[in-house]
DNA sequence: TTTTTGTAAGATAGCGCTATCTTAACCAAG
DNA sequence: CTTGGTTAAGATAGCGCTATCTTACAAAAA
């Protein structure tokens, strides 16, 4: 009588065990040798890795994530994909940490601190990594479950003097700020702000704006032009013919965002307002096609790619376990004079 | 003597064991009882979620990975993130699956036939349940690879009559016919084709165009400005730029990509070419801010968001094993006619 | 030589789930 | 009252890896 013989569940996968066959090892061994773990002799990682190469072979990850607490996934969350900050710093991320083994699990969490709550929970059961994260502006139990999860995480976009909090980023302030006074020392005098989406890091801006403007006694809170609604072309085109028809002294509109910006420019045009001449219109992000404008537009240009390059450094440290030189890296920012200011 | 007591690997992880103690029930029965599966009693169903949820369970990704040999994860390949066509399309993608509790993996080719070998080499190996993919432009081995791992796919963006290939699209030559025929129309007969990147899909509005302007006895290769390089707002304006003083009798530049259009567009103001009196300049894909342009730019609105859904819904009904109603499903596209012919 | 390290390699035992097999319970049919 | 067929719930055994403990062996110390 023969035993009812349980199906396999092999998925006919090929395994850790095949590769250990034909490197004449055990498969711990083989183990050791793909993760470059120390102890292992050089001989068996070279019959190792080219077993493993012959044969195809590529871990399981979840296998893999499963016997050991950790996965190899970075996970990163951003405001909007639809912004190509975002998408540059993204792909500025992947570059630095695609060669060291880890992949990418984006989420969007579109500013929505509910969306970053719910995204948060449900990628923290991948066990990931890393986590680099925008801004500090979370709730409290983001900051709990990420936290609790004694995930490295670094903080991308801004800066901060907390020496518990990782970052990689520049001063929004400064740079409204500075953007401000280039306006005025082109002897601007009625400039507006004009601003969507209204995240901390457009608020930001926004005092920087005051702050010069108060300085040089020029600050008119009627000429804050701020929107709950999304950043686009079209909003800035509405925010600044909307306005400067009930605002027509004004000489100059700092747009918080290029696409904002490349709208209210595109609008002047429609409109028929000679730009700088009579009104000098100014952006953020130094964004694609903000070189291309007519007038092409003055905008601080933002190290997008640097932030996401030293965030994945500083990241793959503190996932190795290795000391940080600095936890709070300012990589600065540029002002780009071109023909509209 | 005590033994040595192992040391346990526990994670302090919050598991099944907790939930289906909590509830009463053994954990093979909690397990199916919250993956909905039949043959759990109702009230058991109830006294588990209720559970599950007041503990906070979220189960683990990989160990269910592992056991089951599928993971909750789709695969998207696009070629770019930074054109917000596929950005767009992500999103909807997204919108639809999450619900249904699928979590999306990202990777983008470059529209490199080596990029997407390696990314679908390393992304198969976490068994996703389901595969997007953009178009049907892909190496034998990429088709083997797909093939092998029998993970359901839909191909975005074209359409296919090939039955066994799941795809939601439309057909991108039929589009590049329409606008050229649209120009035609017009009373263009000296209409130019500017393309970048170079990609099946803009080959194919192309041999729309050249049908179009054969039939008509209008068609000229010198008017075929094609280049390699990654489309752009800058390209865009170079093309217009440095063609249009070598062919200054040129009517009607149709552009493949509506980055292009726009870049071309902006040249326009800088020649002080009068648009659409002296040129005609028509787009393709309707990105955000073509409505914004000066003037506002014609072109052909293709419906990303419903591919996404469509494509989605698709892939949801293979990965369930639901029969399909069509293996392909075209979503038409729209010409959208502005000032700019 | 014998003992004490040290280290490389292997044996063992899970990680947290789900596929599969078993059993228990129930009802209708014989 | 048995028998067979159905279903619901539980028991068992992995999925493919790595953490941890053991062992074997060589080199260093006694």
């Amino acid at each position: 009588m023969n035993l009812p013989a349980r199906k396999s569940r092999s998925s006919g996968r090929l395994t850790l065990d095949d590769v250990a066959r034909s490197a004449g090892v055990s498969r711990i061994t083989a183990s050791r040798a793909l993760r470059g773990e120390r102890s292992v002799a050089p001989d068996l990682v070279a019959r190792v890795t080219e077993a493993a190469s012959a044969l195809g072979y590529v871990p399981d990850p979840a296998a893999r994530a499963l016997a050991s607490a950790r996965s190899h996934t970075v996970v990163v969350l951003i405001p909007l994909l639809s912004n190509n900050l975002f998408v540059d710093l993204l792909e500025a991320v992947h570059r630095a940490l695609r060669p060291a083994g880890y992949q990418i699990l984006i989420g969007v969490t579109h500013y929505q601190a509910q969306e970053e709550e719910a995204l948060l929970s449900s990628y923290l059961a991948h066990r990931p990594a890393g986590l680099l994260v925008t801004g500090f502006d979370r709730t409290p139990r983001c900051r709990e479950l990420i936290a609790q999860s004694g995930v490295p995480c670094v903080h991308l976009m801004e800066t901060s003097r907390d020496p518990a909090l990782h970052c990689v980023g520049f001063s929004q302030a400064d740079a409204g700020r500075a953007m401000t006074e280039h306006l005025l020392n082109k002897g601007r005098r009625r400039i507006a702000f004009a601003a969507a989406q209204l995240d901390p890091r457009v608020m930001q801006r926004l005092d920087g704006y005051r702050q010069a403007l108060k300085e040089a006694g020029c600050h008119d809170a009627a000429l804050e032009w701020l929107s709950p609604q999304p950043s686009s072309m079209a909003l800035g085109g509405q925010l600044l013919e909307s306005h400067m028809t009930s605002n027509p002294d004004v000489d100059a509109i700092f747009f918080c965002n290029d696409d904002l910006a490349q709208g209210g420019l595109l609008a002047t045009l429609r409109l028929g307002i000679k730009v700088p001449q009579q009104l000098a219109i100014a952006g953020f992000n130094d964004l694609a096609g903000s070189d291309q404008m007519w007038p092409p537009l003055t905008t601080i240009r933002t190290p997008r790619v640097e932030i996401g390059e030293s965030a994945a450094t500083m990241l793959l440290a503190l996932m190795r376990g290795e000391p940080l030189a600095h936890s709070s890296i300012d990589v600065g920012w540029q002002l780009v004079q071109r023909q509209s200011t």
